[in-house]
DNA sequence: CGTTACCTGAAA
DNA sequence: TTTCAGGTAACG
Protein backbone atom coordinates (compact mmCIF):
# COMPACT_ATOMS: atom_id res chain seq x y z
CA UNK A 1 0.00 0.00 0.00
CA UNK A 2 2.16 2.85 1.22
CA UNK A 3 4.20 3.69 -2.49
CA UNK A 4 7.06 6.20 -2.90
CA UNK A 5 5.05 9.39 -2.02
CA UNK A 6 3.60 7.59 1.39
CA UNK A 7 6.72 6.47 2.62
CA UNK A 8 8.40 9.78 1.82
CA UNK A 9 6.27 11.38 4.22
CA UNK A 10 6.43 8.82 6.70
CA UNK A 11 10.41 9.20 6.47
CA UNK A 12 10.25 13.16 6.74
CA UNK A 13 7.78 13.21 9.51
CA UNK A 14 10.12 10.64 11.45
CA UNK A 15 13.81 12.08 10.77
CA UNK A 16 13.74 14.79 12.87
CA UNK A 17 11.88 12.62 15.63
CA UNK A 18 14.37 10.02 15.66
CA UNK A 19 17.59 10.16 14.09
CA UNK A 20 20.29 10.64 16.70
CA UNK A 21 18.22 9.16 19.12
CA UNK A 22 19.63 5.94 20.55
CA UNK A 23 17.64 2.71 20.96
CA UNK A 24 16.95 1.70 24.24
CA UNK A 25 14.90 -1.51 23.91
CA UNK A 26 13.09 -3.63 21.00
CA UNK A 27 9.87 -5.37 21.46
CA UNK A 28 8.56 -7.85 19.60
CA UNK A 29 4.26 -8.01 19.75
CA UNK A 30 1.96 -11.01 18.74
CA UNK A 31 2.50 -12.00 15.15
CA UNK A 32 5.46 -9.47 15.13
CA UNK A 33 8.04 -12.53 14.38
CA UNK A 34 6.60 -12.90 11.00
CA UNK A 35 7.68 -9.50 10.35
CA UNK A 36 11.41 -10.47 11.13
CA UNK A 37 11.19 -13.08 7.85
CA UNK A 38 12.91 -15.72 9.56
CA UNK A 39 15.37 -13.59 11.52
CA UNK A 40 15.34 -14.85 15.41
CA UNK A 41 14.18 -11.59 17.52
CA UNK A 42 16.79 -12.22 19.88
CA UNK A 43 19.37 -11.31 16.81
CA UNK A 44 17.35 -8.28 15.62
CA UNK A 45 17.15 -7.05 19.35
CA UNK A 46 21.07 -7.61 19.82
CA UNK A 47 21.97 -5.61 16.61
CA UNK A 48 19.44 -2.90 17.46
CA UNK A 49 19.42 -2.10 21.13
CA UNK A 50 22.15 0.16 22.20
CA UNK A 51 22.57 1.63 18.74
CA UNK A 52 21.82 5.01 17.24
CA UNK A 53 19.98 5.67 14.86
CA UNK A 54 21.55 7.86 11.73
CA UNK A 55 19.93 10.11 9.31
CA UNK A 56 16.92 8.22 8.05
CA UNK A 57 16.48 7.37 4.18
CA UNK A 58 14.53 5.59 1.76
CA UNK A 59 14.55 4.15 -1.54
CA UNK A 60 11.76 3.14 -2.84
CA UNK A 61 9.35 1.74 -0.74
CA UNK A 62 11.95 1.23 1.72
CA UNK A 63 12.53 2.90 4.89
CA UNK A 64 15.94 2.64 6.09
CA UNK A 65 16.94 3.64 9.89
CA UNK A 66 21.11 3.48 9.73
CA UNK A 67 22.47 1.85 12.97
CA UNK A 68 25.61 3.69 14.30
CA UNK A 69 27.83 2.76 17.15
CA UNK A 70 27.20 5.76 19.70
CA UNK A 71 30.61 5.82 20.97
CA UNK A 72 33.38 5.00 18.02
CA UNK A 73 30.48 6.38 15.19
CA UNK A 74 30.67 3.17 13.53
CA UNK A 75 28.02 1.93 10.46
CA UNK A 76 26.72 -1.25 12.49
CA UNK A 77 24.46 -1.86 9.32
CA UNK A 78 20.38 -0.42 8.65
CA UNK A 79 17.04 -1.48 9.79
CA UNK A 80 15.20 -1.86 6.52
CA UNK A 81 12.07 -1.79 6.45
CA UNK A 82 8.85 -2.31 4.28
CA UNK A 83 5.26 -1.61 4.77
CA UNK A 84 4.20 -3.76 2.35
CA UNK A 85 -0.20 -3.14 2.50
CA UNK A 86 -1.05 -2.20 5.70
CA UNK A 87 1.44 -1.61 7.91
CA UNK A 88 2.24 1.99 9.53
CA UNK A 89 5.30 3.07 11.47
CA UNK A 90 4.47 5.93 13.96
CA UNK A 91 6.07 8.26 16.76
CA UNK A 92 4.36 8.34 20.17
CA UNK A 93 5.69 8.41 23.48
CA UNK A 94 6.52 5.54 24.86
CA UNK A 95 3.53 4.74 27.42
CA UNK A 96 1.03 6.16 24.79
CA UNK A 97 -2.06 3.51 25.11
CA UNK A 98 -0.41 0.33 22.99
CA UNK A 99 -2.42 0.36 19.44
CA UNK A 100 -3.98 -2.27 18.20
CA UNK A 101 -2.06 -4.77 15.61
CA UNK A 102 1.13 -3.44 17.09
CA UNK A 103 3.71 -5.77 15.86
CA UNK A 104 6.89 -4.06 17.26
CA UNK A 105 7.98 -1.66 19.10
CA UNK A 106 11.74 0.75 19.25
CA UNK A 107 11.88 2.70 22.54
CA UNK A 108 13.84 5.41 22.24
CA UNK A 109 15.95 7.45 24.53
CA UNK A 110 13.55 10.15 25.04
CA UNK A 111 10.63 8.38 26.39
CA UNK A 112 9.36 8.12 22.74
CA UNK A 113 8.79 5.20 20.30
CA UNK A 114 8.37 4.20 17.18
CA UNK A 115 5.37 1.61 16.85
CA UNK A 116 5.24 -0.69 13.91
CA UNK A 117 1.58 -1.42 12.73
CA UNK A 118 0.69 -3.92 10.48
CA UNK A 119 -3.03 -5.73 10.62
CA UNK A 120 -1.84 -8.02 7.61
CA UNK A 121 1.76 -8.84 8.74
CA UNK A 122 2.81 -8.75 4.98
CA UNK A 123 5.48 -5.55 6.45
CA UNK A 124 9.33 -6.95 7.05
CA UNK A 125 11.85 -5.82 8.89
CA UNK A 126 15.38 -6.55 8.07
CA UNK A 127 19.14 -5.86 9.40
CA UNK A 128 21.24 -5.38 6.45
CA UNK A 129 24.99 -4.51 6.40
CA UNK A 130 25.68 -3.46 2.72
CA UNK A 131 22.25 -1.60 1.73
CA UNK A 132 23.49 -0.44 -1.52
CA UNK A 133 24.47 -3.61 -2.82
CA UNK A 134 20.95 -4.91 -0.87
CA UNK A 135 19.12 -2.32 -3.26
CA UNK A 136 20.71 -2.45 -6.12
CA UNK A 137 20.24 -6.21 -6.58
CA UNK A 138 16.08 -5.24 -6.50
CA UNK A 139 15.37 -1.63 -7.19
CA UNK A 140 15.75 0.00 -10.78
CA UNK A 141 16.11 3.97 -10.80
CA UNK A 142 15.01 5.62 -7.62
CA UNK A 143 12.80 8.72 -9.60
CA UNK A 144 12.87 12.77 -8.27
CA UNK A 145 16.95 11.55 -7.92
CA UNK A 146 19.42 12.32 -11.05
CA UNK A 147 19.37 8.81 -11.48
CA UNK A 148 15.81 8.61 -13.12
CA UNK A 149 16.72 9.82 -16.18
CA UNK A 150 14.73 9.47 -19.78
CA UNK A 151 17.59 6.55 -21.15
CA UNK A 152 17.25 4.93 -17.20
CA UNK A 153 13.32 4.76 -18.00
CA UNK A 154 13.47 3.65 -21.30
CA UNK A 155 16.63 0.82 -20.78
CA UNK A 156 14.47 -1.12 -17.96
CA UNK A 157 11.20 -1.11 -20.45
CA UNK A 158 12.98 -1.48 -23.68
CA UNK A 159 12.39 -5.11 -25.37
CA UNK A 160 9.67 -5.97 -23.23
CA UNK A 161 6.43 -7.19 -24.41
CA UNK A 162 4.55 -7.34 -20.91
CA UNK A 163 2.03 -4.71 -20.65
CA UNK A 164 3.09 -1.24 -19.58
CA UNK A 165 1.46 -1.40 -16.15
CA UNK A 166 2.63 -4.50 -15.20
CA UNK A 167 6.84 -3.46 -16.01
CA UNK A 168 6.20 -0.20 -14.10
CA UNK A 169 4.67 -2.08 -11.00
CA UNK A 170 8.26 -4.25 -10.91
CA UNK A 171 10.59 -2.29 -8.59
CA UNK A 172 13.52 -3.68 -10.62
CA UNK A 173 12.29 -1.65 -13.17
CA UNK A 174 11.75 1.38 -11.23
CA UNK A 175 11.42 1.53 -7.71
CA UNK A 176 9.05 3.62 -5.64
CA UNK A 177 5.78 2.98 -8.30
CA UNK A 178 2.88 1.15 -6.70
CA UNK A 179 -1.06 0.79 -8.10
CA UNK A 180 -2.03 4.25 -7.54
CA UNK A 181 0.82 6.38 -9.02
CA UNK A 182 0.96 3.84 -12.17
CA UNK A 183 -2.33 4.25 -13.37
CA UNK A 184 -2.14 8.05 -12.27
CA UNK A 185 0.92 8.63 -14.09
CA UNK A 186 -0.51 6.36 -17.03
CA UNK A 187 -3.61 8.55 -17.42
CA UNK A 188 -1.10 11.65 -17.31
CA UNK A 189 1.08 10.04 -20.02
CA UNK A 190 -2.40 9.66 -22.17
CA UNK A 191 -0.83 5.72 -22.31
CA UNK A 192 -3.41 2.99 -22.20
CA UNK A 193 -2.06 0.64 -18.93
CA UNK A 194 -1.99 -2.52 -21.29
CA UNK A 195 0.13 -1.09 -23.80
CA UNK A 196 3.13 -3.48 -24.65
CA UNK A 197 6.33 -1.56 -22.68
CA UNK A 198 8.46 -2.03 -25.23
CA UNK A 199 6.37 -0.54 -27.82
CA UNK A 200 6.93 3.08 -26.50
CA UNK A 201 7.74 6.09 -29.29
CA UNK A 202 10.15 8.41 -28.05
CA UNK A 203 7.40 10.91 -27.07
CA UNK A 204 5.17 8.63 -25.16
CA UNK A 205 8.47 7.35 -23.31
CA UNK A 206 9.29 11.21 -22.71
CA UNK A 207 5.89 12.02 -21.43
CA UNK A 208 5.72 9.06 -19.46
CA UNK A 209 9.16 9.57 -17.54
CA UNK A 210 7.27 13.38 -16.84
CA UNK A 211 4.10 12.24 -15.38
CA UNK A 212 5.98 9.69 -13.17
CA UNK A 213 7.77 12.22 -11.40
CA UNK A 214 5.00 14.30 -11.20
CA UNK A 215 2.44 12.32 -10.25
CA UNK A 216 5.05 10.69 -7.31
CA UNK A 217 5.70 14.91 -6.77
CA UNK A 218 1.67 15.78 -6.24
CA UNK A 219 1.62 12.39 -4.11
CA UNK A 220 4.31 13.91 -1.62
CA UNK A 221 2.60 17.21 -1.33
CA UNK A 222 -0.43 15.84 0.11
CA UNK A 223 1.62 13.78 1.98
CA UNK A 224 0.43 10.64 0.48
CA UNK A 225 -3.11 9.22 -0.16
CA UNK A 226 -5.20 7.54 2.54
CA UNK A 227 -7.60 5.50 0.58
CA UNK A 228 -7.57 2.97 3.86
CA UNK A 229 -5.03 2.00 6.10
CA UNK A 230 -2.31 4.56 5.30
CA UNK A 231 -1.02 7.00 7.90
CA UNK A 232 1.86 9.30 8.45
CA UNK A 233 4.30 9.42 10.69
CA UNK A 234 1.69 11.47 13.14
CA UNK A 235 -1.13 8.74 12.56
CA UNK A 236 -2.74 10.93 10.32
CA UNK A 237 -4.28 10.80 6.46
CA UNK A 238 -2.87 11.88 3.42
CA UNK A 239 -4.95 13.89 1.25
CA UNK A 240 -4.00 12.60 -2.50
CA UNK A 241 -6.81 10.74 -2.42
CA UNK A 242 -9.36 13.57 -3.03
CA UNK A 243 -6.79 14.23 -5.68
CA UNK A 244 -6.71 10.99 -8.10
CA UNK A 245 -7.83 11.26 -11.46
CA UNK A 246 -8.60 7.54 -12.37
CA UNK A 247 -7.69 5.48 -9.60
CA UNK A 248 -10.82 4.00 -7.66
CA UNK A 249 -12.91 6.55 -10.16
CA UNK A 250 -14.30 3.54 -12.30
CA UNK A 251 -17.64 5.00 -13.36
CA UNK A 252 -17.10 8.29 -12.63
CA UNK A 253 -17.01 11.01 -15.54
CA UNK A 254 -13.21 12.33 -16.09
CA UNK A 255 -12.75 15.63 -14.60
CA UNK A 256 -10.23 16.08 -17.86
CA UNK A 257 -12.87 14.76 -20.86
CA UNK A 258 -15.98 13.82 -18.85
CA UNK A 259 -16.08 10.12 -20.41
CA UNK A 260 -16.70 7.32 -18.04
CA UNK A 261 -13.36 6.01 -16.43
CA UNK A 262 -13.04 2.58 -16.55
CA UNK A 263 -11.83 -0.37 -14.90
CA UNK A 264 -10.02 -3.45 -15.88
CA UNK A 265 -7.33 -5.65 -14.46
CA UNK A 266 -3.99 -5.79 -15.98
CA UNK A 267 -1.18 -7.78 -14.69
CA UNK A 268 -3.48 -8.92 -12.07
CA UNK A 269 -4.37 -5.84 -10.59
CA UNK A 270 -7.20 -3.77 -10.54
CA UNK A 271 -6.33 -1.14 -13.08
CA UNK A 272 -7.83 2.18 -14.37
CA UNK A 273 -8.01 4.80 -17.04
CA UNK A 274 -9.97 6.79 -19.00
CA UNK A 275 -10.94 5.41 -22.48
CA UNK A 276 -10.57 8.93 -24.49
CA UNK A 277 -7.53 10.80 -22.39
CA UNK A 278 -5.82 7.31 -22.88
CA UNK A 279 -5.56 6.42 -26.64
CA UNK A 280 -1.98 5.61 -26.81
CA UNK A 281 -1.91 1.33 -27.28
CA UNK A 282 -5.43 0.47 -26.75
CA UNK A 283 -5.05 -1.26 -29.94
CA UNK A 284 -1.05 -1.79 -29.82
CA UNK A 285 -0.05 -4.95 -29.94
CA UNK A 286 3.44 -5.89 -30.44
CA UNK A 287 6.92 -4.14 -30.05
CA UNK A 288 7.44 -2.88 -33.01
CA UNK A 289 11.15 -3.54 -33.12
CA UNK A 290 11.46 -5.72 -35.87
CA UNK A 291 9.30 -3.97 -37.85
CA UNK A 292 10.20 -3.34 -41.35
CA UNK A 293 9.25 -0.04 -43.10
C1' DC B 1 4.35 -14.74 -18.49
C1' DG B 2 0.00 -15.30 -15.43
C1' DT B 3 -1.53 -17.29 -11.01
C1' DT B 4 -1.22 -18.23 -6.08
C1' DA B 5 0.08 -17.54 -1.47
C1' DC B 6 0.88 -14.79 2.38
C1' DC B 7 -2.94 -12.42 6.25
C1' DT B 8 -6.93 -9.89 8.01
C1' DG B 9 -10.73 -6.65 8.13
C1' DA B 10 -14.00 -3.79 5.68
C1' DA B 11 -17.23 -3.34 2.21
C1' DA B 12 -20.37 -5.24 -1.07
C1' DT C 1 -21.13 -14.88 2.62
C1' DT C 2 -18.16 -13.31 -0.73
C1' DT C 3 -15.04 -10.16 -2.63
C1' DC C 4 -11.54 -6.95 -2.44
C1' DA C 5 -7.22 -4.46 -0.88
C1' DG C 6 -2.11 0.56 -1.80
C1' DG C 7 2.83 -5.48 -2.25
C1' DT C 8 5.91 -8.96 -3.28
C1' DA C 9 7.90 -13.67 -3.63
C1' DA C 10 7.27 -18.07 -5.24
C1' DC C 11 5.16 -20.90 -8.10
C1' DG C 12 4.10 -23.57 -12.93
Amino acid sequence: MPELPEVETVRRDLAPLVSGRRIQRFIVFEGGERVLVGAPKDYVRSRLEGMQIGELGRRGKYLVLPLVEARSGAGEGSLVLHLRMTGSLKHRRADHEADRFERARIELDDGTALRFCDVRKFGTFEIIDDVDTYFSEKLGAEPLTAAFTLDALWSALRGRQSALKSALLDQSNVAGLGNIYVDEALFLARLHPSVPAGSLRPAERAALHEAIEQTLREGIEHRGASFRDYRDGKGEEGSQQFFVRVFRRTDQPCDTCGSTIRRSVVGGRSSHWCPSCQPVGQTRRKVNSSRRG
